[in-house]
Formats: structure tokens, sequence, C-alpha cells
DNA sequence: CTATCTGCAAACGTTTTGCATCTGT
DNA sequence: ACAGATGCAAAACGTTTGCAGATAG
């Protein structure tokens, strides 16, 4: 509780309940799994909370938002540099902690001016294969 | 239209018109725009017809799937490996051709057997800066 | 006290599906 | 001839939104 008061954002119990389910998750949830692991303690739960307070999080730089997952927005709790590998059978995503040192030439980037990088590997994990 | 036999896919008109407008396209275009394009000659063109034929392309390792925009599917028919960057103001992707060697070391990889990565730059393109 | 959040339901954009008809091979 | 493609409309799915009432600060 306290040590989401810098966030200044309000705290209502239905945010602190989102904030304990992210807390230390390393399972990358969905939008969905959110609201359904949330929603035993507060039946009313909806969308529209589960959302506002991810982009929140989100603007807030607390959370990351992953789209390595196609069908829908995963979100990351953990916000230590890192990338992620995801099983192309069960969907499941591991985090890899290992510094690339990658960077893109002049000439390469096209005009860009760049601003992050984002390295996703995918493979068959340790149950599914 | 010689060189889609190998595909082992039905060559319909509309198939033809879909590969067409991919053909050497270097835009990323989504289902959508795809849609409308073809649309244009076959009016009856349908999203059946287009989600149906992609995926019959994408099955045959003919075209990419990318997720690299998380509001809907773009696809890319260069299958030559390469990298991609993303404008985060105005959505286009770009190419990028430079090899990174990145390799997962054992013990990271978490019991994974890697199949393949897939590098992302995002930044802000030379019309949006 | 009031700016902000919640919850509901409706709306949205993308993708998928069922099914009758049609067509490439 | 027939496996498989087309087209239409409906449905599914994740996400967003409008708004009235509630609440944290």
């Amino acid at each position: 509780m306290e040590r989401y008061r810098r966030l200044n954002i309000k705290l209502t119990p239905q945010r602190l309940a989102i904030l304990k389910h992210l807390e230390g998750n390393k399972a990358h949830p969905s939008a969905d799994e959110i609201y359904k692991s949330v929603k035993k303690k507060y039946p009313t739960m909806s969308f529209a909370t589960i959302y506002n307070t991810l982009e929140a999080l989100k603007e807030k730089g607390n959370i990351r938002e992953l789209k390595i997952d196609p069908a829908k927005k995963r979100y990351d709790p953990d916000m230590s540099p890192h990338h992620h590998i995801i099983c192309t059978k069960c969907s499941s995503i591991f985090d890899v902690y290992k510094d690339f040192d990658i960077r893109l030439p002049e000439e390469t980037a096209g005009g860009f001016k760049v601003s992050g990088k984002n390295i996703e590997f995918f493979g068959t994990c340790r149950k599914c294969k």
C-alpha cells in the first residue's frame, strides 16, 4: 500500500487488488486473467476498471504492455530490462535476463530516431517438447 | 501465375489478386488494407477469402504474420531474414536488413528449444519527427 | 468538496465461423 | 467429380467508451 503512494493514482480497493495480483507475477497475465482473478474478491469488478488501472500503471511506468502474443495484450510488472521467450505450442512466456548489445547503424535506421528495441525468442518449452 | 503453382493451393482469381497486391509490397499491409485494395477489382471480395488466403500462404511459408502492431495483424511477403522498426506515432513499419548474431545460452533458455528470434525496434520515423 | 474512479452495458475493430453455392484442377 | 474456395451474414473476441453514481484524498 505504502509503496504505491508514489504512483499518484487513487488507491481504491479494486486497484490494490489488481496491484496485488500483479506484484511479482511472472505469468505475464492478460487483462482477462487479471479480471477473473480479482473478480473472486470483488464480484462487481469490470473491465473498465481493469483497463483503466492497467493504463494508469503503464503511464506511470509501473508495468509493460507486451505484444508478444498476437491474440491479446499481456502485462508485465517486471520493469527491469529483460526479454522474453514464448512457447509456440502453449503460448507461455518466460523471462530472459540477458543483455544484448544491439545497435542500429545510422544507415540502417532509415531516418528513424530509435527509442527502443525488443527481442523475442520463440521455441518449445520444457513441458511441450 | 506460374510461380505460384508450387504453393499447391487453388489459384482462384481472387487469390491471384491478393498475391499480386502482396508481391514486393513493403508496406506490411493489414488484412483490411488488402481487402480494400482487392475489392476494387473484385467487389464481392470478402474477409473470409482474405483470411483464408493469408492463412494458406502463411502455412506454405510464403508470408509472415507480424505482431509488431498490437492493433491488428500485419503481413509481410518478404521471407528473407530481416527485422522491423515501427514508428510509435504513425505505426508505419520499415525493414531492417541487418543480421544480429544473438544467441541464448543454454542456462538462459530455461529448458526451451529455441527455434527463432525476432527483433523489433521502435522510434520516430523521418516524417513524424 | 470534487476530481477521479467504478460498474454496467453498449459499441468498436479485428478476426473467425457456418453454410449454401461455386470452381479449379 | 469433388475437394476445396467463395461470399454473405452472424458471431466471437479483446478492448474501448459513455455515463450515472460512488469514493479517495
